[in-house]
RNA sequence: GCCCCCGUAGCCCAAUCAGGCAGAGGCAGGCCCCUUAAAAGGGUCAGAGUGUCGGUUCGAGUCCGAUCGGGGGCACCA
């Protein structure tokens, strides 16, 4: 047994019923018996390869006539070990998998490893114990864990992010990236050569020098190196993506602080597919959660780009409500937008409010004074501050549309990071600038007509423009086309299009990740390693730890451990030009990038030439129109995962499969085709009087409190997990009451996508279960089968047939939840009738295998079938039994039960009426009077209205 | 502050998409059987009018509008 927590009483039950037991009841070790025997003769059998069409993998066999590919998220193999929670989403998607390979498809389901990451290598840290290790133990102990709940995977295609095999086409695809540009006018990605061939078409592209040549090509890479503000966390000791960076400033790993430095490190050109990756999401059958999550993310924002002269500068504004031109009283700049020095007059004007000047003598005092203040706020401050502050910089702006003057301030509600750092404000229809306007006691214009009886400060909605000149009467959206263009006539302005979404900052300063495959020369210019001595493998080091800093000093700068391997980091190599000292590059990727294709790998794992085979690519992941529609892009069938990754792995993981798509690597332009999201599963923790936690498995409930050891304990609903002493296993839930028994209660609990708590006493329900449908064939005492040979009768064929169009429904929506049900419903006759027909039973053990495996195989073994059922039948309902002869409507007088009549099924209405009204509960009830109305809902009911 | 999801027996959940008898299934509970005894055995019984208020309808758990409670996402993004 892996794990003491909960399992002394489990245990000693077990024992004591296999004690007293019949031989042949279906218990914990009878169940785990063959549990093992079955795992063994998959694996033995190669039950779960699926064939490829060409390559290793492929097969003499002809292919199944339809595929099916369905993917868990690359799950990290942490040192912890599983919790019930975690195979919650991999049997849901066994038992998806395993009703479609029983319907013939050919299903790809497998599991791999995202294996590089900080947890190995922290500990590699602390212990000196090289993180391979640690990774490839956890590994071993993740492999036998989910092994024991039979999941069917085919384990030809495993694959880890941490081998060099693996890795080597990670680098490929870097380089790939690298060696591309975006080409805007076609809204695709192209080989840099081909942009190197349209510079040298013009003629002053031979008289640059070599430098500057390189440098143009450089600037419009996917991946290029920039020198620019990145998030630095020194309590990590690296940079971070502003995806890993919390909404409050901080490391979403760890919860350091994180600042804003100049730093030269790897981007993607991830913006260039901004539209692409906010349009397509309308191609894609994923939760509209996590596609608002993408879309929210991505941030576009149609608006119009606006001068503003301002003496001999010109203030550009970014609004996406140029119809409220008019209604714009002043300008604000953000703090560290570049024309606030220029803009800052020499002295206030004679007539300057006391509100604005922040109490300094001069312009140039109160921007310093205020700069300085807004610097030393953190991002947290900015944000829990919501109080408009700012100060006038003493000049004026003109806005274009009527001439008028008004002031610029510098204020911190304005961010330099979005836009142009610089907004018109209208105070009428935008709350913010509201809040400013009445702090500064500034004009407030309203340029829409608020709706009758609005009586709030500023108006947001729809509605007539007003005070608008040219524009009045027209409503938001003619107004703003109106405008842009008269904005665009006369040079003052064009309509735009601004996205929040930023470049993903691509290089980390760690160990344990893969190597850039770039060097460089003495010069410091870049050079990519030639594919064919890729990989680019990672040395082994005495020190696997960046140099980490004091969490709160931004004034700290990266420093890898890579950069300590000195005789990797300097190397001696022929980049065609003879053999040359270069410098490696000593970043890593982000844990990110291994995840960004691995379904691609899953397809064609043992390749050595390509990173995937064309023909296994199309044929596993190819656009399908024929069956999904025109606007297919391809992609995995089904993705199951946890809401978590919705704005890091999945846009990231779309990103690059749109730059290999564009390069024709691919065939299809999105990864995952339909996404779907598992609930979590939840558990109760328990805290003493001091707040300490106490295990869950010893607190017991009287009177609706808690206690332990007699004392009582406060009760906390949430996560699972060592710290809060309430881990449950599945290696617990396999040993107490068998594999099937854990994957029929963790399917039974509820819809898969919805959260709920975990309750150990309830898994008693799933077991007792199937042990009463192991005793309706198999004799207990014995251990012979016990199926009759007769004929069922017609109830019985009726009770299969509604079963068995009902579960497969469920298995297809993926409602195991009600398919489970059905099971029981069905066996629940059985057990009434007291007899098991041959004809039934096997039906029923069909229906049951996709959620519970093992005891399905050795049912359909012992019912005489020499063959696995992994590949079927399942069974197909018979329509005649489906329809009934005569139907039982209840009969409602003015909406509630008071009769019921039975009728042949094929009665048309006005018989079912003609016997409803001659009931003679309901002729009593009318006492002779005609009813006002009777209607009557074929199958269902019939409604008098008297 | 804005947006999304969810509130059904003591508990987990069906029925909500398409309005038509509130219950498929499980846990816990009562009773009976089996057992020297026990149960993770067998059988059987009971239990809520669907968070609240209002509307539409012959009829509302289901549709619409408020409101309360829980969960999640975004948040000075112009």
């Amino acid at each position: 047994m892996l794990s003491g927590a909960g399992t002394t009483r489990g245990t000693s039950m077990t024992e004591q019923t296999a004690e007293a037991a019949p031989a042949h009841r279906y218990t914990a070790e009878l169940a785990g018996e063959f549990e093992r025997r079955w795992q063994q003769h998959w694996e033995e059998h190669g039950t779960f390869h699926a064939p490829n069409p060409v390559g290793a993998l492929s097969s003499d066999a002809p292919l199944p006539a339809d595929k099916m590919f369905v993917q868990d998220m690359f799950p990290y193999p942490s040192g912890a070990g599983l919790h019930v929670g975690h195979p919650l989403g991999f049997i849901g998607t066994d038992v998806f998998a395993r009703f479609h390979r029983m319907n013939g498809r050919n299903v790809l389901h497998t599991m791999g490893f995202d294996a590089f990451g900080l947890p190995a290598e922290q500990y590699a840290v602390q212990t000196g114990q090289h993180p391979r290790k640690t990774t490839e133990d956890n590994i071993a102990t993740y492999l036998r864990q989910i092994r024991r709940v039979g999941l069917g995977h085919d384990e030809r295609r495993r694959i880890s992010t941490i081998d060099p095999g693996y890795y080597r086409w990670t680098q490929w695809i870097f380089l790939r990236i690298y060696n591309s540009w975006y080409d805007e006018s076609a809204g695709r990605a192209r080989p840099i050569a081909e942009l190197e061939a349209e510079y040298a078409k013009d003629p002053s592209w031979a008289t640059l020098s070599d430098d500057e040549r390189r440098a143009k090509i450089d600037s419009r890479r996917l991946a290029y190196l920039s020198e620019a503000p990145v998030n630095w966390c020194p309590g990590l000791g690296t940079v971070l993506s502003n995806e890993e960076v919390t909404a409050d400033g901080r490391s979403e790993r760890g919860n350091f602080p994180v600042f804003r430095r100049n730093l030269r490190q790897w981007m993607m050109r991830i913006t260039a597919y901004s539209d692409r990756l906010v349009d397509d999401l309308d191609r894609l059958d994923w939760p509209e959660k996590i596609k608002s999550m993408q879309r929210n993310w991505i941030g576009r924002s149609h608006g119009a780009r606006v001068r503003f002269a301002s003496g001999e500068h010109s203030i550009e504004v970014f609004t996406t409500r140029p119809d409220t031109l008019f209604g714009a009283t002043y300008l604000v700049v953000a703090p560290e937008h570049p024309l606030v020095d220029s803009l800052t007059a020499d002295a206030w004007p004679s007539d300057v409010d006391d509100r604005w000047t922040g109490g300094a003598a001069t312009p140039a005092e109160a921007v310093a004074a205020y700069r300085l203040a807004a610097s030393r706020k953190s991002e947290l401050d900015r944000q829990e501050n919501k109080d408009k502050t700012g100060v006038f910089t003493g000049s004026y702006a003109v806005n274009p549309v009527n001439g008028a003057s008004i002031p610029v301030f510098v204020a911190d509600y304005v961010l330099m990071g979005y836009g142009t750092g610089a907004i018109m404000a209208v105070p009428g229809q935008d709350t913010r600038d509201w809040d400013f306007a009445e702090v500064f006691g500034l004009p407030i214009i309203r340029t829409v007509q608020p709706t009758e009886g609005f009586d709030g400060k500023a108006f947001t909605g729809e509605g007539p423009a007003i005070n608008s000149g040219f524009l009045d009467g027209m409503d938001v959206v003619q107004a703003k086309k109106a405008i842009t263009e008269w904005l665009a006539e006369r040079g003052a302005g064009e309509g735009t299009v601004q996205y929040k979404l930023r470049d993903w900052l691509f290089s980390r300063q760690r160990y344990w990740g893969e190597p850039f495959p770039i060097v460089y020369d003495e010069h410091g210019v870049a050079h990519d390693i030639p594919v064919d001595q890729l990989p680019v493998e990672l040395p082994e080091v005495d020190d696997y730890s960046p140099r980490t800093f004091d969490p709160n000093d931004p004034n700290t700068e990266p420093s890898p451990p890579l950069s300590r391997a000195t005789e990797w980091l300097n190397v001696e190599l022929d980049l065609g030009d003879g053999p040359k000292m270069y410098r490696r590059d000593a970043n890593t990727m982000p844990n990110w990038a291994g995840s960004c294709w691995y379904q691609l790998r899953y397809v064609d794992p043992e390749n050595t030439d390509r990173f995937v085979d064309a023909v296994n690519e199309k044929y596993w992941l190819g656009p399908r129109p024929e069956i999904h529609g025109s606007a297919d892009p391809g992609g995995v069938d089904l993705y199951i995962g946890g809401v978590e990754h919705a704005v890091l792995h999945l846009l990231y993981s779309r990103f690059w499969q749109k730059v290999l798509f564009d390069l024709g690597e691919v065939s299809s332009d999105e990864p995952y085709r339909r996404l779907f999201n598992q609930g979590y599963i939840q558990a109760y923790a328990y805290t003493d009087a001091r707040g300490v936690y106490v295990p869950a498995d010893e607190v017991v409930e009287r009177d609706g409190k808690y206690f332990w050891q007699d004392q009582e304990v406060n009760r906390e609903y949430g996560k699972m997990g060592k710290s809060l002493k309430n881990v449950v296993t599945p290696d617990e839930m396999c040993d107490n009451y068998g594999a099937d028994t854990f994957r029929l209660y963790e399917m039974s609990m509820g819809p898969l996508e919805v959260s709920r708590p975990w309750a150990t006493k309830d898994v008693v329900g799933a077991q007792r279960f199937l042990q009463r449908l192991w005793r309706n064939m198999v004799d207990e005492e014995t251990g012979q089968l016990r199926v009759s040979e007769a004929e069922p009768d017609e109830a019985t064929l009726r009770a299969l047939h509604k079963a068995i169009a009902g579960v497969r429904e469920d298995y297809a929506e993926m409602r195991y939840n009600t398919a489970g049900a059905k099971l029981i419903e069905l066996n629940n006759f059985l057990t009434k009738a007291g007899v098991t027909p041959r004809s039934v039973a096997e039906p029923l053990v069909l229906m049951l295998a996709p959620l519970c495996p093992h005891i399905a195989e050795e049912l359909w073994q012992r019912l005489g079938h020499d063959t696995s059922l992994a590949h079927g039948p399942f069974p197909v309902a018979d329509e005649r039994y489906l329809v009934d002869d005569t139907v039982e409507y209840p009969i409602q007088v003015n909406g509630k039960v008071k009769a019921r009549i039975t009728v042949a099924a094929d009665a048309d209405q006005e018989q079912v009426k003609a016997v409803a009204l001659a009931d003679a509960k309901v002729a009593e009830l009318l006492g002779g009077k005609e009813p006002r109305k009777v209607i009557v809902v074929p199958g269902r009911l019939v409604n008098i209205v008297a």
